[in-house]
RNA sequence: GGCCCGUUGGUCAAGAGGUUAAGACACGGCCCUUUCACGGCUGUAACACGAGUUCGAUUCUCGUACGGGUCACCA
């Protein structure tokens, strides 16, 4: 055709930026060395997928150790899946993570030089774009309907053809000026595809961040850029946004794979320079035998807001997340237990090229851990924040005497080997409760070894030795002497070697002690229990227990 | 179906042309121990298969199988 100028006037006349102007507004960024450019670039539908943390995690490591810039970008280019509020959903479940964007949309607008950053409001930018590909018979008009594309394909799958609209299939890539002409002038809607030079007998590649070199036939496919209603397709408006924003890294699923030949031609088409790709494996999830992606729809534990809910703490999602993006973070791990997280050196060469299964037992593990190593001051904060929402009468209980509550928490923790009883906080109710009445109760059962009358004996003779200002080793020593004297031996090793000669061992008098104070077989150490309870209620639940 | 990506124990993974093929989780045993938790020691368990290159391949190449993704005016 002769004068694409003038099909690019026709088509979009009221698209008047240029791309002087544009070049203009967006000018390269003034950034050090080696600093990287990233960008989060959701749809916003209101749903948080655990799998949106693993490049987003990365994009914001790989920004914020060079230096460099981590934009939120939103992808609202399909209004029918557009929720209300997604993004301030998004930003709050991303805040708890400690995921900070520099720049791009906020709860109430957007911050940066760069914008918009909503891509429906940039639409004059790829219009402009759109329109030098027009002008220079890069792209086309396509006017067939949804029914005509739908026969196409019955016809491509009856002749084993490839599927798509492209070679002899294009029917609109070689309609005349004229014939555009009429039809716009008649209200024909219409979308514009992109005029692919493509041969899919040659390869192209890339070399990804993570995949490696990676090599795809050229595309030969006319995929559409901008929709009838003149937004672009995800495929052109990341070709123009990436440019426009200074993007140097695109860290995306490996969804998109399929598509990144076309996405390939687009920059080359358009003159940008490429972004480095970082292609990240999906998170699958073992489903009767057989991996599969971690869905929406069936699983629960795909939705950050499970975590938060079933009382994950943010710190030991990331953990875990880490542990899966880069192989070397456990090591780093286990050689700094208490570093903060920043100082990890995040590289994309320690990630994982295959995707992987969620692993809760795993993730489990890591946020004992995580947990075993933080403050009582710090658990505290947590479980109180959490129950604020999730749990009103831990909540309640925790407000009413934090000083009571950071030293329950506070037992063995801080120490050279910190206890790990806590993976969640919504187990903190269960190991807490004996601690305060209306939580406790009396499930455990006393040693069968022991008779009632020796049960009542210890009970009566323990309420009365028991001195909250005894040293743990005088309080055992007189635990110990109280089961010699009734016939248990002192030691267990002692039981042991000769069982007829006892009635039972000092373990089983501290059970019976136990018990009766916790009303549970198993428990942090009783002393540190009891100094916390006071001698009071110590001798309360002894009485009690009778 | 076409195209693309992948495949080291149950899971996450390190590794490298020659290794006793790390480590973590889970599971089992032992030890420590007044219970539990912690900790220590220890055990079971893996290079998908078939060719080729090579003195030698789990590592390189090619096939096969299996798994995943994608083929929209969704992202």
């Amino acid at each position: 055709m002769a004068d694409y100028k003038k099909l690019a006037d026709l088509l979009y006349p009221e698209a008047t930026l240029t791309i002087e102007e544009i070049e203009k507004k967006y000018p390269a960024r003034n950034l050090p060395e080696g600093a990287c450019v990233t960008r989060l670039a959701p749809s916003p539908t209101g749903f948080v997928h655990l799998g949106n943390l693993f490049p987003a995690v990365t994009c914001e490591r790989l920004s914020h150790q060079s230096g460099g810039t981590f934009i939120l970008r939103i992808e609202d280019t399909d209004q029918k899946r557009e929720v209300e509020g997604a993004v301030e959903i998004l930003l709050s479940s991303l805040k708890r993570y400690n995921i900070i964007f520099d720049e791009g949309a906020t709860a109430d607008g957007e911050v940066g030089s760069y914008g918009p950053y909503y891509q429906r409001q940039r639409a004059d930018i790829y219009k402009a774009y759109a329109k030098k590909l027009i002008a220079e018979g890069r792209a086309y008009p396509c006017f067939c309907s949804e029914e005509r594309l739908e026969e196409m394909r019955k016809e491509q799958e009856q002749n084993k053809d490839n599927f798509g609209y492209y070679g002899k299939y294009a029917a609109c890539s070689n309609l005349s000026y004229e014939e555009i002409e009429e039809k716009v002038k008649n209200g024909e809607k219409f979308v514009l595809r992109f005029r692919s030079q493509g041969d899919p007998s040659k390869t192209d590649h890339i070399d990804d961040l993570i995949k490696g070199r990676l090599e795809f036939p050229e595309n030969d496919i006319d995929h559409v850029m901008l929709k009838s209603d003149g937004i672009p397709t995800y495929h052109f408006a990341h070709s123009v946004d990436e440019k426009t924003m200074g993007v140097t890294h695109v860290v995306r699923g490996e969804e998109w794979l399929a598509t990144l030949p076309f996405h390939v031609q687009l920059f080359k088409a358009l003159g940008f320079p490429l972004p480095h790709y970082m292609h990240v494996a999906q998170l699958m999830k073992l489903d009767n035998g057989t991996k599969r992606k971690l869905s929406k729809r069936k699983d629960p534990e795909a939705s950050l807001a499970y975590y938060y809910e079933q009382g994950f703490s943010a710190g030991s999602v990331m953990e875990y997340i880490m542990t899966l993006l880069n192989s070397n973070f456990e090591e780093w791990r286990i050689a700094n237990p208490t570093a903060p997280l920043d100082d990890f050196k995040f590289s994309p060469d320690k990630m994982s090229i295959s995707g992987c299964l969620f692993d809760m037992d795993k993730l489990i593990d890591v946020s004992r851990n995580t947990i075993s190593v933080m403050t009582a001051e710090d658990v505290y904060e947590q479980v109180t924040a959490w129950a604020k929402d999730n749990d009103s009468e831990l909540y309640d209980k925790f407000t009413a005497d934090p000083d009571y509550a950071k030293r329950i928490l506070s037992i063995g923790r801080g120490c050279e080997k910190p206890r790990k009883d806590i993976a969640k906080w919504n187990e903190v109710k269960a190991y807490v409760s004996f601690f305060y009445d209306d939580l406790f109760t009396q499930s455990g059962e006393f040693p069968e070894t022991v008779s009632s009358e020796d049960k009542l004996e210890i009970l009566n003779r323990y309420s009365e030795l028991y001195d909250e200002n005894d040293d743990q080793e005088t309080w055992f020593g007189k635990v110990t002497n109280l089961a010699e004297e009734l016939g248990f031996a002192p030691k267990t090793k002692l039981y042991k070697k000769n069982p007829e000669l006892y009635k039972g061992h000092v373990g089983d008098v501290s059970m019976v002690l136990r018990v009766a104070i916790t009303g549970r077989r198993n428990s942090p150490d009783l002393y540190e229990i009891m100094k916390i309870l006071g001698a009071d209620k110590v001798k309360e639940r002894l009485e009690n227990a009778k």
